[in-house]
DNA sequence: CCCGAAGTCAAACGCCCGTATGACTCGTCC
DNA sequence: GGACGAGTCATACGGGCGTTTGACTTCGGG
């Protein structure tokens, strides 16, 4: 029915028509209006017409608007993800280091790396709001992984047993430490607070963020 | 052209055609709705039909989908909030006492009180992904004052002005720790964190919880 | 050169839903 | 008890939008 993704390399010379590109810009038009107006107010017409794609192509290539706002989101999600993976953490000797290198990182992606895809931050805090099945395969793709590379810095740092109510506690403390700055942006917005968008503020941020962290995961 | 909400105080004993009783059910019902689907998925009919009152009634009383919306969001916020007031935190001469009230306070509101109104907190997770209007005034009329509060109690706490940055961004980590637990609970839910609902359970994370902010302030 | 498949396109179908309208039915007051 | 206004109701209008269809165009291979 739908067709399927095409061949990973394009054979010949890039063809008048192209459907790997065709299918790229209709992926990349529906992250960003998806993002920008939800699911919902999103309309086909508006994706296809940015993306100079007909009506059609829509369930020519991906069958329906719901399987292409789920297509467009893990797109989003890899693209800014793929460049700089988690670090992996147990092999550091200082917990309170691989703490810093977690925050860091995190806090790089949140703030830094949505420049690059403005919206998958936005469309994640849709699925917050209204979670889709979407939001189960984000949640096992990627922040349950997280959760458990940080829980075990996080035991090592309390001295405690990473599968103990009080670490799992803390490591969520943690990550909504840093994700405050992504989820609450339009209510910090409304409050004034200006975001940190250059590496430097960001690493800045990170550090005074890590200073708190480590002195509520010790106390 | 829309009516205005009916007198106060009702002379007479009920009566069968209710008008205080009917915009009352469709603000419930609305608030409701609006939660489950968000503005945009909420259709009137539903609405209307589970408020027991005709379609035209929307228009009749409020005017329009829009103007039920902003009506719902308050009337719900207003009952939640209206039993118990943000605690006066300046009159208090321990700070870490202050901080304690306030954080119990804040923490009563978001996990237990949500029980009488459920849907006040979708209703902000919607507003956070999709801003409207409405968000500008609920910033306005809750979230800033109780920043305003808490902020001389940090200020008080780490011994620095309470117009510094340093006391500014300390006080909105403080506000998000404890607001995690509702704007996260999707998430948390999917990782199977289990949410407090008991009062004595509620006491003891905001416990924990202060532990943690007080070890993060003075750090 | 032709044929079939892949891709594109315009047009239309059909549904959902907010809004609008006008008639009907109560309660109340003169 | 008649009349007026508040409240209720069924029905219809109109637009927006996802989906569907079928014909047209382009390309590669026999």
């Amino acid at each position: 029915m739908t067709r399927p993704p095409p061949e990973p390399a394009p054979r010949t010379a890039p063809r008048r028509r192209d459907a790997r590109a065709t299918r790229a810009r209709l992926l990349a038009s529906a992250g960003e209006v998806f993002a920008q107006h939800g699911f919902r107010d999103a309309n086909l017409r508006q994706i296809c017409a940015h993306a100079r794609a007909n009506l059609g192509a829509v369930r020519y290539y991906f069958g329906g608007k719901q399987a292409l706002y789920r297509e467009a989101f893990f797109a989003a999600y890899r693209e800014v993800f793929a460049g700089e993976p988690m670090p992996r953490l147990a092999d550091d000797d200082d917990p309170a280091a691989a703490l810093s290198t977690w925050m860091r990182w995190f806090l790089r992606m949140l703030l830094i790396r949505r420049a690059a895809h403005p919206y998958l931050s936005r469309l994640l805090a849709r699925e917050l709001a209204q979670p889709s099945e979407v939001l189960d395969e984000i949640v096992a793709l990627v922040v349950a992984p997280a959760r458990d590379e940080l829980e075990r810095v996080v035991a090592a740092l309390i001295d405690a047993d990473a599968r103990s109510r009080e670490v799992e506690e803390k490591t969520h403390l943690v990550i909504f430490l840093c994700l405050q700055f992504e989820m609450a942006q339009p209510v910090l917005e409304r409050l004034g607070v200006p975001r940190s968008r250059t590496p430097e503020a960001v690493d800045a941020l990170a550090g005074r963020l890590l200073r708190f962290a480590l002195a509520g995961l010790r106390a």
